[in-house]
Parts: C-alpha cells; structure tokens; sequence
DNA sequence: TATTTATTCAATAACTTTATTGAATAATGT
DNA sequence: ACATTATTCAATAAAGTTATTGAATAAATA
C-alpha cells in the first residue's frame, strides 16, 4: 500500500461516517434520538416520514455507528451508540447556525409568527418568580429531566402568577412552543426557553 | 409556515453543511488547509487532483462556508474559514477512528509496512534525549511550529546520537513518515509523532 | 396453527453528485 | 495589444442516493 492508496483509504471511510448523516432526515433523527431510544414507528412518526423510509435510514445510521437498536418483543427500538453522537450533531448544528445566518432567522420567524416569547437558559433569573416546565411526553422526563422541571403530569396543579418556561428536546422541537400557546390560552405568561434538555443537561 | 415547514428547512440547511464535508476529496482538502492557506493548484497536487476537479470541490466547500479565498496577483489562496472548521474536522476525525477500528488499523498497517516506529506525543519522555523535527515545508513551519521543533531548512545540521521525533500535519499524512525514512537511511533513530501539527498547537 | 403487528428487504424511477473535458475569464508580464 | 498563467465555467456521462411500493420476515397473541 502506497502513501496515496493509504490516504483515499482513511478518507474514504470517515467521508462514509459523514455521509451518513448529510441528510436532513437523518439529521433529525439522530435530534430525536438525543432525548432517548424510540421504536422505528415513534421515529417515523416523529419525522414525518413512512415507515420503510424511516426503516431505511437508521439501517444507514446503523451500519456507520451512529446509533445501535435492540429488540423488545416485536418492537426495535433504536438510540444514539453514545454521547460522541450527540455532541458532534450539537457542534455541527452551532457551526451550521453561525455560518448559516438563515437559520437563526427561519427560528426567529417562526417563533415570532406564532407570537411567541424566547429567552435563553441563562438569562431567566430576570424572569423570576418562575418555573420551569418540561413540554416532552413523559417517558422522556422520567429518563432525565432539569433539576425542579415540572412535568406534563402535573399539568392541572401548574402554579399561577409566575412565568411558566418551556423547554423540550432542542432548538427545532416544536414541543415547547406548542405548549406555550397552550399555556398562554390558559392565562399564564409563558416563555420558551432556546435550548433542548440535553443542551442544558449535566 | 408551519412546524414541519420550519423544521425541514432547519435540517434541510444544516446537511448542506454536512453535505459539503461527505466527500473524500473535501475531507483531505481541509485537512490539508489545517496547516495553512494554500493555492488550487496546490491543493490539487497535494491531494491528487485534477486542477479542475479541485477547484469544484474547493468551490462547494466555500459556498457552505467551510473555507474563505483570497487573491494574489493571479494565484488565488484558499484558507479554512474559522478556528471552528478544524475543530469540527478533528472532532469527526476522532470520532470516525473510534468507530471504524478499521482506520486504525490501515495507519498502524501502512506504518509497519513500511517499517517506522511511532510514538504519542505525550509518551516522548520515555524515548529522551529527543530532538522534535516539523517535517511541513518551510512555509508552514514559519507560519507556527512547535517549541523548538526543528526545521527542514536545519536539515544538515540535525544532532546525532538522540532520538528524532518527526511530526507532520496530521494522522494521515505521510510527510513525517518520509523524513523518518531519510533519517534512517542516513542512521538517525527516528520516530514518527503520531499526531499532527494543529493537534498538538497551543 | 393462524393471525396480527412491527420491521426489513428488494426493486425501481427520479434525482443528485462527481470526474472529465475543453472553452472562457481575469490578472500578469512582454 | 498579445501571450502566458491560474482558475473557473459549462456540458455531460457515469455513479450514487432517495422515496415509494409491495412482498417477506419474525415475534407475539389468539
């Protein structure tokens, strides 16, 4: 094996590990697997895509390690093979919205047409009095959640006259803003919160 | 625009990103723009490509801004965009030789083939008294170089009796592995640092 | 054993990516 | 102005990727 063969080799195989997930479908699924395991017809679902289709792309995912599934009776669940996956899909998701102004203001937009408020993590001390609300259906809280996140359990004892912030599985998820509209409906004054739970986890 | 709308066009986006890095070619090229800017026609020779090839490739990086181009009488000079393109690049590269053993196994193959020995840089204690030699061409050395590595212009005057230590850009280039070589006909001991320039700056 | 449910497989048509070729452009030096 | 050099553009054929469809498989339940 010459220096040439040698290099096309080592490039060859980590453009295959990228490839796997120059796609947008997959791209949101390894973003829905981050928040935990999920079966083929969750994932589809999910994402908006059949189930042959959705099939197809963890087998991709699979086969270049991005993610691993197990079966349990007749369901397969699948999740991401460790943390390396979902820190790599957060570095290039912040590389793509700094590079990509368009993003951050296809986000902006969105949250602006349907009214509603934002802020980040960091700054909610100026919210106070608040609490914290995790939007993500509850098997995803019961695996891990914020420290004093109320859950979708507690729905009817959500205390009154404070800002209610919402976060869920991550800038993309709709989740938390379709909460806030609920909340707001309801009376409460609600903010969703910019990052996911594992942006903000640990 | 609804949820989907706005969720497939922030994962639309961010591939195109990710896209622009699935290809073979587009890994090496920015590997080798980690070491510093570079015209086409270099790059096409370093990598193995024809010029016009190359500067496709060198275009479809820079459309999703992983590299920025400037002009020079009539050479234009490719560089990596920001700090964040190699950190991206080497967090990929790491998480793809974690994945594949297979890579692995093709550097430790290619170096036994040829018959050099390597070492981690922060093993290098045991192998004293050392002296380190960058074996980038001049330009990169000048341009930042580690704490009294040897330069190739230094070449005639390398100290016998101690044991070279020869680094180059990266895992997988074979500058260093060709200088190890030199230096062992001629009857130095050398071994080949095992990683490159830009993982072991700052 | 037969039926149901969840997932994968196989084939295929539509689309995208890539390497190659030769022509076009743009700055430099004559 | 003219020739030279470095790069890009445009067209194209070959190869690779994707969504869709319907059939196959594998475990669970009746």
């Amino acid at each position: 094996m010459d220096a040439r063969e040698f290099k096309e080799l080592a490039y060859q195989e980590i453009s295959t590990i990228v490839k796997s997930i120059s796609n947008p479908h997959r791209l949101e699924i390894i973003d829905v697997l981050s928040n935990g395991e999920k079966s083929v017809e969750q994932i589809a679902g999910e994402t908006n895509m059949n189930i042959a289709n959705a099939s197809q792309h963890l087998q991709t995912l699979k086969r270049s390690k991005w993610v691993k599934s197990r079966r349990e009776k007749n369901f397969i669940y699948y999740a991401l093979k460790n943390q390396y996956a979902f820190a790599i899909w957060k570095t290039i998701r912040e590389f793509a919205r700094l590079q990509l102004p368009e993003i951050n203001s296809a986000v902006d937009n969105y949250r602006k047409g349907i009214k509603i408020r934002t802020t980040k993590f960091a700054d909610a001390e100026s919210l106070q009095p608040y609490s914290i609300v995790d939007a993500r259906p509850m098997r995803e809280y019961n695996e891990g959640h914020l420290d004093n996140a109320l859950s979708l359990s507690s729905r009817d004892s959500f205390p009154a006259n404070r800002n209610m912030l919402v976060y869920s599985r991550g800038p993309f998820c709709t989740l938390a803003d379709d909460l806030v509209l609920k909340l707001k409906e309801e009376g409460f004054s609600a903010y969703r919160i910019e990052e996911g739970f594992r942006d903000l986890a640990k």
